[in-house]
DNA sequence: AAGGAGATCCCGACAATAGA
DNA sequence: TCTATTGTCGGGATCTCCTT
């Protein structure tokens, strides 16, 4: 069955673009920025405070209630992202000028509007009636308001929102459980080795150089889209440390090239060059596939001392971060740690049999997540076909 | 190997236009 | 004419690519 198409100026308000607030050491109001409007919710921590001022000028239908649709209005990556106001302070939050705001009326469940928002097709009509440039890009409301969407009868929205959100929140377990996965790691470090700050266990200190047997850049030619071999950047690697093998781009090495620039299992890669808070993200190489690294990583191999899970250990941990943060040279807009500096670094240097013992817990650990992964994959997968079929009235009769 | 610099993203400001 | 809403622009921060 298909569902008619209904203008959303005929369903909802769309009260958006305030002026642009004053920020202020306010503990009255705070404004939602664009960042901030996420499909799992509004980050409702990170919003900053504007001005009494700014909330006592605005209209008291600026501030959000639950049951509003928000829809970021600019931006290349963020343009149409949507997110859904679950629970929220009442008379606190503003959205900032450039959200969409969407309050439904009776026809329509708001659950139902955001989750056609976030379905393919309806990121697909947003991406065809936005205005402006390639990097300038705007969803004003009155082009909002134009735009048609998929309306059964009440009770079937209700039906289809609540199938996409059981969904949505298996999907939601899986990720809570990987993160609770990576948070054990992070723990188990210093359960293992103690506080390196305070050594309680008197290890010796030496240097990262010390457990090094070669450290070597990557290559810095161009990606190419035919290549052989994937190419490795900086956007592999989290934060968190680990490697995340999504939007990969390819390159073709030579003979001569291969030995220089492929990784190999238990290789440790170093972001030498990034923002600085993100400059020396160092990822523990865990896969048997050939793939090769870009100029900006350095590739680093151990020697008899180390177990490298124990460096990347470290340089993971709440110490290594800030051992990381402090060192880095920076240059406007970037920030630099090269390959010298990085062997400089200062870590103790426990009994190998102590590091690989560290070693294998964390593989177990990974072992669990990698199920975890699986888990999610095939809930992601589940959320996707229904949604799909959702708003072509195939879920629902 | 090192880092300079262009491209992109996102925010804030303000000009232009519409409406009261 | 004044105020509210909408469209566009400039620029800092960050991300990538490219040159020396």
């Amino acid at each position: 069955m298909i569902y008619p198409f209904v203008k959303l100026s005929d369903l909802c308000s769309i009260i958006t673009r305030g002026k642009a607030p004053k920020y202020g050491d306010s503990t009255q109001f705070n404004i939602v920025k664009s960042a901030q409007v996420q499909p799992t919710g509004v980050l409702w921590d990170e919003c900053p405070p504007v001005t009494d001022k700014f909330g006592v000028g605005c209209s008291p239908t600026y501030f959000l209630q639950n049951g509003d649709v928000l829809l970021n209005g600019t931006g290349t990556g963020t343009l149409g992202r949507p997110s859904i106001v679950r629970t929220v302070t009442p008379n606190r939050f503003i959205p900032d000028s450039h959200i969409n705001l969407l309050r439904a009326n009776d026809d329509l469940n708001p659950l139902y509007l955001f989750y056609w928002f976030f379905s393919p097709r309806g990121q697909r009509i947003i991406e065809l009636n936005h205005t402006g440039s390639t990097n300038q890009i705007e969803l004003s409301a009155k082009r909002l308001s134009y735009l048609k969407i998929p309306l059964p009868p009440l009770p079937v929205q209700k039906k289809i929102a609540a199938i996409l959100d059981a969904a949505d929140s298996l999907r939601q377990k899986d990720k809570a459980l990987i993160a609770k996965y990576t948070e054990l790691s992070q723990s188990l470090f210093l359960e293992m080795f103690g506080d390196p700050a305070i050594n309680k266990r008197k290890f010796k200190l030496g240097t990262i150089g010390d457990l090094l047997a070669e450290v070597k850049y990557g290559t810095s030619s161009k990606a190419d889209e035919n290549g052989e071999y994937p190419y490795l950047r900086m956007n592999n690697i989290t934060y968190e440390g680990y490697m995340d093998f999504s939007n990969l781009k390819y390159i073709t090495l030579s003979e001569k090239d291969k030995p220089k620039y492929l990784v190999r299992r238990g290789d440790l890669l170093f972001n030498r060059t990034n923002s600085k808070e993100l400059v020396g993200k160092t990822g523990l190489y865990n896969s048997d596939n050939e793939m090769a690294i870009a100029g900006y990583l350095i590739r680093t191999r151990v020697n008899e001392n180390a177990n490298p899970y124990y460096i990347w250990g470290y340089l993971n941990s709440k110490h290594g971060k800030l051992t990381l943060a402090g060192m880095c040279k920076s240059i406007v807009g970037m920030a630099n740690i090269n390959a010298k500096e990085f062997q400089t670094i200062k870590i103790l240097h426990p009994p190998i049999e102590l590091q690989n013992q560290f070693a294998e817990r964390i593989e177990a650990i990974e072992k669990q997540k990698k199920q975890a992964e699986l888990s999610l994959q095939k809930s992601d997968d589940l959320f996707n076909s229904l949604m799909q079929k959702a708003f072509k009235g195939e879920l629902v009769s």
